[in-house]
DNA sequence: ATGAAAGCGCTAACAC
DNA sequence: GTGTTAGCGCTTTCAT
């Protein structure tokens, strides 16, 4: 096995020292553009390639940013990985991916492993099932930049990111009235999860607004997937008075109740309207195609990555507050709930 | 902002070195239970983190794998990532992520980044672009463990693993005909990646072990993609003779073909069957529900990390060799072909 | 514009 | 079983 050649080697090539060429490498004012040349060209020859782990070690900064998400399986979280990584690329950052698979206790190894390696700063979005915050509470004690999007639990305090989950489903519950529907149902989810507690709300007020029954039959708690979505809206379907359209939770549970109704034959959307929340990249491939909310994940990413960077100016000056920042949902109107006008 | 407590400062606590303590929490043998235990207590009551940063520094390994990925978009991928960091976390590794965005500059800039970052290893799939190798062979000079999997390149003899293109295009073909189909056109992609040219012949012998016609005009090369597949589709549909099945490469071509399927107005898999390849997510959830090609995904990831394990150890041997781990397709026959039996 | 020297936090020989 | 010492490869004062 080579030794890897180290800025001393090049130094000595050069009969200079470690110092300058570490200077020259990184482009330090006080050097000279022909040292800088020759060290550069030497380094090549030499297939020098720096050590980021020595590097951070003294400079005390990694350069990185971890981020944690519950699942890499979902395209909203890679989307929105896209944005955080647009950003945080152009500012010389790289990112390190973990995936807490909605699982509380691997959420907190991840923080553990993104804490001993010196990332620069925490982007993360909550697991499903975490409902204590005390591995998130101790990387803000350390000092450490911390910034959640789209799940985010506001006693801690960090800056985020999310989009304005009341109006995404005001909206959406408002098109389906405007689409004639009048039964209007909600798949909701876990109501310690914030987001999913703002869109209950944001589709009772809807109704509440035009005049609309807001019941309780006419809302089910699920636990936010497929199965879930089928098996809630076979409840709703087989009640005494069953709804005329259903306002989805999320994409995945829009999709089991999709597949809910067509098993029991009722046309989407002629009998029945279905509108979902994310818009997953499936949703405009299925048939119907789902008519959902854009959650812009791409600007999401980019912002939350902006955050980011605020917070470590922020903290070399000493300054501390927590920023919100809310995107406005975007209404994609497609098959599944479009009644008239078709 | 606090200073962060080191191993000395434990060791000043306890009127002992830095070393024992290092040692203690390192679970070193010849230190007595009963230090341990109070380095351990002391530890925990400074709040004392490791800084890997130093430690991988010192002792040359950072137990981190490096993986890269061209999108973390594609569930096959998430799925993989999945089994990789099921058996690196047993062994004691974690798991950096990169996506390459099938951008082979983006795929080299991922390469360096975990370079410096020093990992133990690099388990990755090439993007789509990429052409040239040359990044993946500073790796393999480097002697740094590297494992492909998926979209492999065998000209850089290392060890890999791949599911059977050839195979499962031959069983996605062989149904199609068993179900009655005989004109079977079959839309391809890029030719200098390996597994689509495997699946082409896999589907060409399929037709000729059954006597039935590999046309030219049956076969269409996209660039795989929704838009591609819909398009190749369109092509086959308007030509004199039409096909009465596909065989798309995979699943997002096929998604393609349905579409385009539908806006002409075939009924699939009366008029016209569909299978695809890969098994993603959304191929389950869709009307008709698509045939597909499992690619035993978590078995990949783990069949890959433990290439890598092996790897380390025969480094330490001096020994090399490229093995080639070849998992069986999984023909998962669902409504978009299956015409007879119904 | 460059050099000398110190040290980031840890581990690993080698002592005893 | 524990202490001593050295140093991983780099950056960063402080000199000059």
């Amino acid at each position: 096995m080579e030794r890897k050649t180290t800025i001393h080697d090049i130094a000595r090539e050069l009969n200079t020292t470690a110092a300058t060429v570490s200077r020259a490498l990184n482009n330090h004012p006080s050097i000279s553009a022909a040292t800088k040349e020759m060290v550069r060209e030497t380094a090549a020859r030499l297939n020098y390639r720096q050590n980021k782990l020595a590097s951070s070690l003294r400079s005390g900064r990694t350069h990185t940013i971890g981020v944690i998400i519950p699942s890499a399986e979902i395209s909203f979280f890679g989307s929105v990985v896209h944005g955080i990584e647009r950003v945080a690329r152009s500012k010389g950052y790289r990112v390190l991916l973990f995936q807490s698979n909605e699982d509380p206790s691997c959420e907190a190894e991840g923080i553990e492993a993104l804490l001993q390696s010196k990332v620069d700063g925490i982007i993360a979005s909550v697991a499903k099932e975490t409902t204590r915050y005390q591995h998130y509470l101790e990387v803000k004690e350390r000092n450490i930049p911390l910034v959640l999007f789209d799940r985010v639990d506001d006693s801690l305090q960090v800056p985020s990111v999310v989009i304005d989950d009341y109006k995404g489903a005001y909206m959406a519950t408002m098109h389906l009235i405007e689409q004639g529907y009048t039964r209007i149902a909600h798949i909701s989810g876990q109501q310690h999860i914030k987001i999913f507690n703002d869109r209950l709300r944001g589709y009772a007020d809807a109704l509440r607004v035009r005049g609309l029954p807001v019941e309780d039959d006419l809302i089910a708690y699920g636990k936010v997937s497929v199965d879930s979505g089928r098996d809630c809206t076979d409840k709703l379907l087989s009640s005494a008075v069953p709804p005329d359209a259903i306002v989805a939770v999320e994409d995945f549970t829009a999709l089991g109740a999709m597949q809910s109704i067509k098993r029991i034959g009722l046309h989407i959307p002629r009998e029945i309207g279905l509108i979902g929340f994310a818009n997953e990249a499936f949703s405009s491939y299925i048939t119907p195609s789902l008519s959902t909310i854009d959650q812009q994940t791409i600007k999401m990413g980019e912002e939350a990555a902006l955050l980011f960077l605020d917070l470590r100016k922020k903290k070399e000056n000493g300054q501390t507050n927590a920023e919100k920042i809310v995107l406005d949902p975007v209404l994609l109107i497609r098959e599944s709930s479009q009644r008239i006008n078709v």
